[in-house]
DNA sequence: CCAAATTATGACACCGATGTCATGACACCG
DNA sequence: CGGTGTCATGACATCGGTGTCATAATTTGG
């Protein structure tokens, strides 16, 4: 691969004024330019960036870690694939400022996090990602030098920049807007507690159930744990069958994820019950490829993946820049409810008017 | 950050003498090395690669092009995120060559691409792959150099080298398992001819059908263009409808993906029928949030996008090394039957013994 | 015990781009 | 017309490792 001495031979120039042409540094006469450019295209050059980050100390490369990557195929896969939407959106936030992603992946072993950081290092990034692919508290190692780092759907307890998904308040605007069409018996199947999913969506179902005036039923409360591999189904099919033949049966199943949905779809229909005329059902994430795909298609609230992204490569851009340094509150992301077939609007004559609730919502 | 001339006063030595201790390269005294190794790690040294890059002229990273990140939330999603599984495969594969990933994504706009591939070569990559978000034709400009570069989940028309899914095979070998299962009225419902899943699934569905010597009915035979926004769900509804009402209607309805196969679920249970017994269904792609989770699951066949990725990562390595640059063929990458609960195993007496068929298999 | 081989270490150049400073050629102004 | 600015360009050093060669110290062998 040629160099600027290449080019400046070539042009009959010194490789500083090929090195001007470049970054349009200095003045440079008409005549030369046009030499210089004419060379570097018959040669093809491309400008080295070792060489250029040598000299100007910056690398102009963020580092992506992401353990999501790589424990997707182990036996309890729940989530969807947020993590690549989350790169995806931290792409776009950093495309703008001319940065290149270097990613890397932990293979599903957390102690290789280390090496991976130590490789970024020596390729001297200005700042460092970390993806999880769902939302938790991690434990990250020091990083040895003052190299800016932000957390991506996840948190630890070092008050590290983050920027999580705001569950409690997506699950709250969802059964706001479940109770605005008319539902006053509202079942939540939960995800596992020992998730934030499973801590925080409760909370807001909670919230928003409390804001109407409506007591909280235990009865029509329940964790699940969908996904284990024989008996999640069977837990979930007994759980249903129980809320069903409650004396005051819920009108609406709104479940911990679209992917507890889709099986909730399965369960009902083997139920016998007819969807939503007779029994609605809400999802969580907007999970597209289900909840659009699903029939009927499934209600459900977008949890902004991409978003996440953008405000996590934002954030860190910040941080680089020198920006907010000491801010520790993480950014708490939400997204808009989507409304499809799943859940009826109940007749106008049972639903109340949540004036304040909706004006909240603009 | 430090170098190793600060390493080098630190523990009184010559830098060239740390650069020994680094890459263990001439014979270092026992107690200098201890010295050396000392002071970097109080300096928290670590190696620039820029600076190691610059002499050796290898770059050690490997660029990823990704049109996949990015289109995914066009109007027309229909896939699962094949792209994510096949960049952990190139990643795993790479891993243990000790090459660091680069990754850029086109924000779904092609014309990008040259802007992209520009970026990497600045960074001196080793090798390329493209990574496409399904199995198609791609058109690439013109590598300026002698960079590597390797297709995959798409191949183009300069016989670029590329990895790509075996459709034909995969359909085959399901369509063979529902044979053997026992049934002989496959119906079978496509997706649209433009994308390649949509011309070799079926050609796939056919070879199993002839070699059984059964004769494909069109009658079972239908290209539906399921994802559409609107008439995608009513497209397949008639479809099946007018299927179930044959004289002879079909024992199994195989789909152009699992996405299909979910929205089928659905359909059917509207129509009141009952599945498997009443209708069986398979999938193609174990797309596993959905395979695994739809009630009852779904059997389908792998499509291994880990396993695309893994083998278009080898296959980089290999022409990096200077193996095989005039191989011109694609690789075909296929993956197991996942047997589940939503295709009966017809009785007995019916089931033809593939004895023939099963040995292959294995 | 001395020559030859081996071990341990350092001086120096180089990879390719760019910052600093110097130099020569003009143009402008009083 | 001489001094001062501006323009256009180049020489040289530098970034942080590493390859080459030289040199000093030590061991080995005859």
């Amino acid at each position: 691969m040629s160099t600027i001495y290449d080019v400046a031979r070539r042009a009959g120039v010194s490789p500083k004024t090929v090195s001007r042409v470049l970054n349009s540094d200095g003045p440079v006469g008409e005549k030369t330019r046009e030499a210089v450019e004419a060379a570097m295209r018959e040669l093809g050059y491309v400008r080295s960036n070792a060489a250029r980050m040598m000299r100007a100390q910056k690398s102009g490369i963020i580092g992506l870690i992401t353990g999501a990557i790589s424990t997707k195929n182990q036996p309890s896969t729940q989530q969807g694939l947020p993590d690549l939407y989350i790169v995806q959106g931290i792409q776009r936030a950093l495309e703008s400022s001319g940065m290149t992603v270097m990613i890397a992946d932990t293979a599903g072993r957390n102690d290789r996090v280390p090496h991976l950081i130590d490789t970024f290092l020596s390729h001297r990034v200005e700042g460092l990602i970390y993806v999880a692919e769902y939302h938790q508290e991690v434990k990250l190692p020091r990083l040895p030098d003052d190299t800016p780092i932000v957390l991506a759907n996840c948190f630890d307890a070092r008050r590290t920049p983050a920027v999580v998904p705001d569950d409690r308040r997506l699950q709250r605007d969802l059964v706001r807007r479940l109770i605005v069409a008319g539902h006053r018996r509202i079942a939540y199947l939960s995800l596992r507690p020992d998730m934030a999913a499973g801590r925080l969506r409760p909370l807001g179902y909670r919230n928003a159930l409390e804001e109407a005036g409506l007591t909280p039923d235990p009865a029509l409360l329940q964790h699940v744990d969908f996904d284990q591999p024989e008996i999640g189904p069977q837990l979930l099919w007994d759980t249903i069958d129980r809320m069903l033949h409650l004396d005051q049966p819920p009108t609406v199943l709104c479940c911990g994820n679209d992917q507890m949905a889709m099986m909730v779809y399965g369960i009902l229909r083997s139920m016998g019950r007819r969807m939503p005329d007779e029994i609605s059902v809400a999802g969580f994430d907007n999970y597209r490829a289900i909840a659009e795909t699903l029939y009927p298609p499934l209600t459900t609230v977008d949890l902004p993946y991409n978003a996440i992204g953008a405000r996590a490569g934002e954030r860190l851009m910040q941080l680089i820049s020198g920006v907010g340094r000491d801010d520790h509150s993480p950014v708490l992301v939400a997204g808009p409810v989507h409304w499809r077939g799943s859940v009826t609007e109940l007749r106008p004559e049972n639903v109340i008017s949540f004036k304040t609730l909706r004006e909240e919502k603009q």
